[in-house]
Parts: C-alpha cells; sequence; structure tokens
DNA sequence: GTCTATATCTAGATAGAC
DNA sequence: GTCTATCTAGATATAGAC
C-alpha cells in the first residue's frame, strides 16, 4: 500500500478508537490491530503517539478556524448564529475525544496545551465579535460586565458539551438530537440580551430544530 | 502506627496528589511513597487503587448531599442562593480531581458511574426545587421549556467548572477569585428570569463578591 | 513499506519475613 | 502493621529481516 494510504488509515482508525474509547485507553498495538497492519509498520509512518494526536488534532483546529473565521456581517441573523453554531458542534463531535479532557491530553502532549489555548482564544474572539455586531445592529444589549461573564458561560458550554452530553445520553452523540439540545443550550444564554424580534426570531428557530430532530 | 491513621494518611496523600497531578498520572508507588510508607503497607489498608478513589468519591458524595439536602425555605434570598452555591463549589474544589473527567474515571471504576448518575441527578432535583419555590414566591418567572435548558445550562456549569478554570487560570484553583467567577456565571444564567428587585439584589451580591476577592 | 520479534519501562498487585 | 522483594501485564518503541 502507498505510503499515503496507510498514514490515512491509521489517522482514520486512531480517530474512530479514540472517540469510542478515549485516547488515554487506546494503545498503538490496538490501533494497528484495527487497522490490519502491525505494529511496527505503525511506527514506520509515526515517530510515537503523540504524533498521531497531533497531526488529528491539527486537522480539527484547521477546520475549526475555517468556520470561525466567517466574516460578520452588519446584518446578522438569527439563521447566521445557530448554522454557525452547527457546524462548529458538527465538527468538534467528530473530533470529540479531544474534548473528554483538554487538560489531560495537554499534559500527556505538551505542544498540546499552546495549541489548544490558542484556538480557545480565537473562538473567544469570534463569540465576541458576534456579540458586539448584534450590538451595533441594535439586536442586541449587554452591559460590559455581563458580556465578559456570558462569553464565560458560552465557553463554557462550547467546551465542555460533549463530555456532558456523554456523561447523559446513553448512546453518546451517535443520537443527533444531542447536539440540537446543546446548540439551544448555548443560545439561551444569549437570548435574554437580545431585542424582542431577534429573541422572538431565535427562541422559535430553536423550538423548530428540537421538535425536528434530524 | 494505628491502622486508622495510616489509612486515613493515604486518602489525605492520595486527594492531595489526585488534585495536582490528575488521578490517572498518580501510581500507588507514587502515593506510598509520598506517605512514607511502603507501597505493600498501602495495599494492606486497600485492596486496590479503586478502593482509594471510591472511599474519596464517598467522603465527596456524603458532603455534598448534605449541602444539598438544605430543606428550601418559602422566602428564598439572593443570600441563600449564594452561599448554598458558594458552599458546594469549596466542595467540589476540594475534591477537584473527580470533575477533570467523570466519565473516564467511571470507566477505569465502575461502579462509580452509576454513583455520579446518582449524585447529578439529585443535584439537578435540588436546583429545580430551588428555581420551583423562587417561581412560587413570585421572585422568578419562566416557561416549562425554558426551565429545562437552564437546568441543562446549570448542571454544565455546576459540573464543569473546574476544568474550565483549570485550563485559562495558570495556577488554577488556588486563586480564590476563580471561584467566585464561576459561581458569578452560573447566577447570571439565573438572573434573567428573576423579577425586578430579586433580579437587582443577586446582581449587587455578585458585584460585591467580584470587587472583594477573599 | 511492511513484517516479526523483542527490548524497555512502568504500573498494579502479591508473598512472605519481621 | 509494616517492610523488602518480586511477579505480571500491558504499553511504547526499536531492530533487523523481507
Amino acid at each position: 500500500m502507498a505510503k499515503r494510504n496507510t498514514r490515512e488509515l491509521v489517522l482514520q482508525t486512531s480517530l474512530a478508537l479514540f472517540n469510542e474509547l478515549g485516547e488515554p485507553n487506546v494503545s498503538t498495538n490496538r490501533i494497528a490491530d484495527e487497522a490490519n497492519i502491525s505494529p511496527g509498520n505503525l511506527y514506520y509512518h509515526f515517530r510515537n503517539k503523540q504524533d498521531i494526536v497531533v497531526e488529528l488534532f491539527t486537522r480539527f483546529a484547521t477546520q475549526l478556524d475555517r468556520i470561525i473565521a466567517v466574516p460578520v456581517s452588519a446584518a446578522l441573523r438569527a439563521e447566521d448564529l445557530w448554522f454557525q453554531l452547527h457546524l462548529s458542534f458538527e465538527l468538534k463531535g467528530q473530533y470529540r475525544f479531544l474534548f473528554r479532557n483538554p487538560i489531560d491530553i495537554s499534559s500527556r502532549v505538551p505542544s498540546l496545551r499552546r495549541a489548544f489555548m490558542g484556538l480557545f482564544r480565537r473562538e473567544r474572539k469570534a463569540a465576541e465579535d458576534m456579540i458586539s455586531s448584534l450590538e451595533q445592529s441594535g439586536a442586541m444589549c449587554i452591559s460590559s460586565r455581563e458580556k465578559e461573564i456570558l462569553l464565560n458561560n458560552l465557553m463554557l458550554a462550547m467546551t465542555y458539551w460533549i463530555p456532558f452530553a456523554e456523561m447523559y445520553e446513553e448512546h453518546g452523540l451517535q443520537d443527533g438530537n444531542v447536539q440540537i439540545k446543546s446548540i439551544a443550550g448555548a443560545l439561551q444564554m444569549i437570548i435574554p440580551y437580545m431585542a424582542e424580534d431577534a429573541r422572538a426570531e431565535l427562541t422559535n428557530l430553536a423550538i423548530f430544530y428540537l421538535s425536528h430532530p434530524n
């Protein structure tokens, strides 16, 4: 098999196993076994297990950056807000092993700590810009003290909705409705600060998606 | 040394190390070393490492149950709300290793999964009762759909504020202000649904504590 | 590129003397 | 109750043949 293919196979197998069992519970032997290659072969393509994790993180970060980099339009609508959250939640679900315990995974793969921090900082900045845009268009009204706390709460929800949901839902994120519920949760934090009609629009959107699970 | 004392020493040493380094990163040898006893001695007092974790969890759960079991008075005031949150956040800080990754720790110590679930269920029930009490006294107004999502958001915040804070604050929970900020975050989720004066009371309380770090 | 075989290390846990 | 010595298992990673 060509170099690229085996490398890719290892990455995909690792991602699946990490998501299912948790990265610390998956050995390189297990990955090789599941991919039907030898442990030695795996180590021909990757220096070590960390390399695999880092590569997966990099792919995730690249895609998330693309999602949050969407320029904030002057006329930000409820659908836009929902849509961007949906894209980022979807992506995080695909790399959910990263979110079970970011601290622990960072401590085992040192280079990841800075990467995580940077990513979170950019995500927070994107949320901040979005709120500013809503304020300027008159769709939102919030004090700067409240905004600070709201951003914290949003980041908390956007980071930890995955392990939170996995703890309660027996089938974890397989149930598509879990994501919808988590998005609705994040949006409910924002809604109280929105103006009358923008608020109604968002609320209706949430109700619609909650009652139409894919 | 008497049996009780060594057992207790192991528990306290384990708790300190688990909190500092994360339970998966602390070996029984390390615990014995730190406690100045032999590995063999540790295994005389505990069947295995899981036993230590379970014992620590049990102590935590007992204390948390006591805190949330406080009967909800008819005239629930802002201070009461703040005080109960403060007690539970304080306790969770003392056993923070349990919250870094509840799922992972449950998967390594099977009996813990049900225990965690039960505890979270009781905690959610307590929050629900508190909200009901606020509604009945007229201090709060919220639809049943909103209430469901609010309870989710509160549980998310009350469960994961610890790893969230540890990720951002360099000194982790040593900084007393981190707890205050987390409590303020949880309360800000509730405030929008409160009546005018109750809302003002809570907001002022939060501002007071935030500007007076212990 | 891929395999088999193996080296190395660490963690959990036990045996048996004192 | 406590210690020293040791066993076992499993994980990461490497060596060298094909």
